[in-house]
DNA sequence: CTGATTTTGACAATCATTCTCAACTGCGCG
DNA sequence: CGCGCAGTTGAGAATGATTGTCAAAATCAG
């Protein structure tokens, strides 16, 4: 039976609040210098509760951490990530779908999955960079 | 100054024969079966090596362990991967490109970088999958 | 060959993540 | 309301990939 923890609730808070993809890491300090006496095992269990139950969407920072996010959109989508400040902006690409699969039929492979996600550096950031 | 050691080229050649996406780690021990009394770090050195040069492609598996493979074709591309058996097909994927560039751009963002790859099981482990 | 400089490799150090396990707690039942 | 127990927590150990350290060994130009 799964149950209801002041814990889990504190990890989708926060995650929630956070307005782009964050690390396991980050996120448990964030909830630490909160006042939370919350450890770290149990975030990394929360968030991977919420993945898999659908609420959360994580992906490989290119640095090589996992990173999540809360997800608004029930369905499959894509990210376009700032790698300065992690804003992240969900995009549908239906072109890309297709292109996958169909890419993947041509060559004789079945099951296709697919990563896709572009970095980039969002407006405030490419201006930030360039006042410096 | 670049010098060149057996170790460098016993790496890069070991690169090549393995005809799909290898670990750093599998690429050692594969090399220490072989004879050779290379060192682990030195394989990571030379891995990398090769990827600055362009001489080999760098990805992350779905597993989170960085995989490497020889590349062909110098320019830019994607990859088509069997999750069983490593077996790699190189694509190129314009469309992609373009889309990754504009949507970018659409949004704000600057200095796109995409990561792209699609995994799926290739027609002999699908087989293979089937008989079971 | 010689000397300077790079490279190597055993091992320690890091870092994210997962595991372990005893203590704890939410919740249904009486 | 109080019990009991299965799911949950958390501190710390364990894991596993990767990177740093540094003395010893190897490379290459002259």
């Amino acid at each position: 039976m799964k149950r209801n923890t002041w814990q889990r609730e504190a990890v989708r808070e926060a995650l929630v609040t956070a307005d782009g993809f964050v690390s396991a890491q980050s996120l448990h300090s964030t909830l630490r210098d909160g006042g939370s006496p919350i450890g770290l095992a149990t975030v990394y269990r929360a968030l991977s509760d919420l993945t898999d139950g659908g609420e959360a969407d994580s992906l490989q920072s290119m640095e090589g951490e996992a990173l999540y996010r809360a997800c608004t959109s029930g369905g499959h989508h894509h990210h376009l990530i700032c790698r300065n400040c992690g804003l992240t902006v969900e995009i549908e690409a239906d072109a890309v779908e297709t292109w996958a699969t169909s890419v993947a039929a041509a060559n004789g492979f079945t099951q296709p999955q697919h990563i896709v996600d572009v970095f980039g550096l969002c407006a405030a950031c490419s201006r930030a960079a360039a006042d410096q």
